[in-house]
DNA sequence: CGGTGGGTTGAGGTATTTCAAGGCTCGTGG
DNA sequence: CCACGAGCCTTGAAATACCTCAACCCACCG
């Protein structure tokens, strides 16, 4: 594994910002680091870990067996992600850039959950959470054309990771393609259409850097 | 609404299959039968029941400003539709052929659940699972051709209501092509094709009825 | 018996993909 | 310090999978 053990034990009072509740010295491991490009677990393992992204971002995604790839989410600083209900994992999860990662034992967690209320709804929630942004992406992903599919992407991640007005987007054009059933090209193309209609703008020349110029018309793409 | 009250309580000890543990008499309402057609619930309305297939089907869909369809699930008899965690439904919900339901309370539900740490078992389980589905759909939707993208579906289907052999489909071409991101033609086109490769064969002429000849072959193609 | 609601099939159009070339940045090593 | 290659991105041109439009068929039904 590409995996360095940094620290023992979390340095905040909570793991996981919506499991407040949780007691958490019987439940922290440790955080760890993953390299960019690093596995953090793999699709159909063993889901004994759930995980909560410190810093750095992470995919999710199925692959075919001709290698294409749908990523089904991007983990971004403060999410969670690797939680299941069944026994595995259901996506392979990768680090996109270098991440610092939390980590649980989900088997703690269940028993927790089970004397626990609060802990049982929280549970509950996020997976609510995470099935409701996965309605939301099979509408796009049936129904959208590129162009509502890149402004959707550009809405969510304007919504999420927005500091000071510019978006650092973490990922690479593929990435994006793969999680919005396109081709690289197409998400190149429709982020160069909407450069020259001035709704959005690049900063330096890594093209990762973008600004919403006109949120409200790119609003309007989304549908 | 297209509603007729038919029975004013449920002749089964149990209200869903999968909430074997719930105290049936405080929750249940009542069976009501939906004309084909007609919508149980629309998307953004207030979640204030859960619904179980007791015969017939049933269509999940969000619609886009311009009228584009996006069918999130079809839900058969004994399915549990309509479970929300926040308070709005997320889909529209409409009978694709006449259709009894039974229906419960929600906020029945949220408060037994507090309680009963079986029954918040069962809500997040079955929520888990819808979201499994819509997972492995995203897949679909973001990453298959049109024939993995049939050949699933019958898959699925043939798993979900096959009874003796043949499959009786309740929903119409254009229902298929929503749910899976295509039009009615290139359904129909791809039925045709697996039907000239004798992989499927139709029973009558009104090519809703289905007989899965060569399962292994559409496995190869579902990929 | 005519109309309506499916369903199939063909021909042509088009959005997106595929294939290909070229530019920019950055890190590495001579 | 500069050359060089790798990675990433953009852009163009050609190919194609799927969509659109249209015609036709069949079953069902008032």
């Amino acid at each position: 594994m590409f995996v360095n053990v940094t620290g023992g034990s979390a340095n905040k009072p909570r793991f996981l910002g919506e499991l407040g509740s949780l007691p958490q010295n019987e439940i922290i491991l440790s955080e760890f680091k993953y390299r960019r490009g690093s596995e953090i677990f793999g699709e159909a393992e063993p889901a004994d870990y759930v995980y909560q992204v410190v810093d750095g971002a992470v995919r999710s995604y199925k692959l075919l067996s001709d290698g294409r790839r749908q990523i089904g989410a991007f983990h971004l600083a403060g999410d969670i992600f690797g939680l299941e209900n069944g026994e595995a994992h259901r996506f392979t999860a990768e680090a996109i850039v270098d991440t610092t990662v939390r980590l649980a034992k989900r088997v703690s967690l269940a028993i927790v959950a089970e004397h626990d209320a609060a802990i049982a709804r929280d549970l509950l929630s996020m997976t609510a959470s995470n099935l409701r942004h996965a309605e939301d992406h099979m509408l796009l992903l049936g129904r959208k054309t590129a162009l509502e599919r890149v402004a959707a992407f550009l809405l969510e991640m304007d919504r999420r990771l927005t500091a000071a007005g510019v978006m650092a987007l973490p990922m690479c054009r593929r990435d994006i393609a793969d999680y919005l059933g396109l081709t690289l090209e197409t998400v190149s193309r429709a982020l160069s259409v909407l450069h020259d209609k001035s709704i959005l703008g690049f900063i330096g020349q890594s093209q990762r850097q973008i600004v919403l110029l006109d949120r409200p018309k790119l609003a309007e793409l989304d549908l």
